[in-house]
DNA sequence: CCAAACCGATGCATTTTTTGCAGCACAATT
DNA sequence: AATTGTGCTGCAAAAAATGCATCGGTTTGG
């Protein structure tokens, strides 16, 4: 709630006690904060803090103010929750249809956050390759698609769409960990993982090859994106996988870098649902989560 | 209140009935109203309104929050009233000095102001030239002063300070009121109603006069600023007088304009205080008050 | 049945507001 | 006496709000 900003801010130079480090605590500068605190007060008529030697301490009308904002805060939260109730948010089902690389990290995590707030919410998750997810969109049996390249695009209303770009994924300890930067080259040196012909990730490793003249053979061809990620454990080879799916930890034994994008076009992981169609409260609301969600992910 | 602005607007809206007819009362563009009311729905995380062909009107989630606006607005009187009971802002006594120029129109309006919210507060307002003002200020007796174009400045601490130009004052059916620019040349002329020496109008004008080589040979010579005003009905004469001294109305028979900036220089009309001086409450807030009203008459 | 009127929404250039940076004066601590 | 920490402020850059022109859709009036 933007409007609340400056109250955030003023609750967060009481808990400090000074200015300059409630600016730390906030992500600005001294500065700034000091000018929101002096032209709130302004604006309030009164100041609301004593300014002592050693910082800034609530006086009596700042003791009055604090109280007002936690009411205000309390019937907020209550307006919200009734609206929330009212408008079934709380109730009902959601189903997507999502690629595979969305199953290890993005989406149970994405749904934990949601069935915190919304306990009575349940949900169908349902793997489909991106032909079959258009497919469930327009059969109703999905409210949400979530896939990375999708081919026909008729009928499907794109809610938000994140460029990904193909990363190659190998053994920390392994050769490839070692180079600086990937080009598509280096891998086709090492055995090859890769997924069938009917997944996105595959359909622009063979842009890529073709454009430089080479083919793809392929060691292991499968259409499990977890076969993938933990083969290349066994012996010295390859795989592929849009980053969304793989772990950010660096205490990982599986290692990635992405391709360069002179080889490898970059894809589109695109959220979706049938054109014109009005969602279910809970599948839509879930949708503007994960629309929050990727938009913030985009921005790393 | 700036951060209640938004709820300002929701409720222009709901009363409108429309976009446009709530950016026309709010002196808006649609356009911005229209994306205001849309970024307040999506923090709100819904909407707020339904979307009539004809206009908006609130859905069940824009009545429970126009409620909770309501309680909001409501309690948020209620501490600043608790604050300004506190404070002392509405007992006590203010006593300022000022100009002649301030009586006719100025202060009587600001002290109605005050008094209409704080009626327990009492006022003295003691008439002074500019050397008188600042002598009362430093003997605390009083604790404001108001004054056009101060000598000493010592020990006087500015507030604010609004530059006046000298106006020319004369009748409205004169020959004078025939004139589109209002040259020094032009009233030397006719008979002259002059302030005293020891005012800074009068100042002003001896340097204006110095600087063409004229001298100033007033038919009438005078203290009272009322005189001045009046007297210029009686026969063909001009006075002087600057601009927060005089009617806006234009249905006044007395009409006025101002010198040209190249003949009398503008004068500084200063608001000030004892330097180094904590003033009473009462008098610190209508002083507050007293800013705000000639910044807001620097803009016209 | 078509044209006009009115609605909310949106892309783009402009204006206004907010923010960060660097530095000030002042007081307390070292 | 030197150092540290405080709130505050002028100025330039970044971000947000606004205005303008215009779109697509629905109702109204002829």
């Amino acid at each position: 709630m933007k409007y609340l900003k400056t109250f955030e801010l003023i609750e967060a130079v009481v808990r400090a006690g000074s200015i300059r480090k409630a600016a730390e605590d906030t992500n600005l500068t001294a500065s700034a904060l000091n000018r929101r605190i002096q032209n709130f007060e302004q604006e309030f008529g009164w100041p609301i803090f004593e300014r002592l030697p050693r910082g800034m301490r609530l006086n009596p009308a700042g003791e009055l103010l604090m109280h007002h904002i936690g009411l205000q805060r309390k019937d907020l939260a209550r307006v919200q929750s009734q609206v929330a109730e009212l408008s079934g948010e709380r109730r009902g089902h959601v189903s997507i249809a999502c690629s595979q690389a969305l199953l290890p990290y993005f989406l149970p995590e994405q749904i934990a956050i949601y069935r915190a707030a919304h306990p009575g919410v349940t949900f169908t998750v349902n793997v489909r390759d991106r032909a079959q997810a258009e497919q469930d969109l327009a059969l109703y049996s999905s409210d949400l698609a979530l896939v990375f390249e999708p081919v026909h695009m008729v009928e499907f209303e794109v809610l938000f769409a994140l460029p990904q770009a193909v990363y190659a994924v190998f053994r920390h300890d392994g050769p490839l960990a070692r180079k600086s930067t990937m080009r598509l080259r280096d891998c086709l040196d090492h055995k090859l993982v890769l997924p069938a012909a009917s997944y996105g990730v595959r359909h622009l490793l063979e842009l890529g090859a073709t454009r430089s003249g080479r083919t793809l053979t392929p060691a292991i061809e499968t259409e499990s994106f977890e076969l993938i990620r933990h083969y290349v454990m066994q012996e010295d080879a390859v795989g592929f996988q849009i980053p969304i799916g793989l772990s950010t930890s660096k205490q990982d034994t599986i290692a990635h870098r992405a391709l360069s994008a002179k080889d490898v076009p970059f894809g589109q992981l695109l959220l979706g649902q049938m054109k014109g169609r009005t969602l279910p409260v809970a599948s839509s609301k879930f949708g503007q989560q994960l629309v929050s969600a990727l938009s913030q992910y985009a921005e790393l």
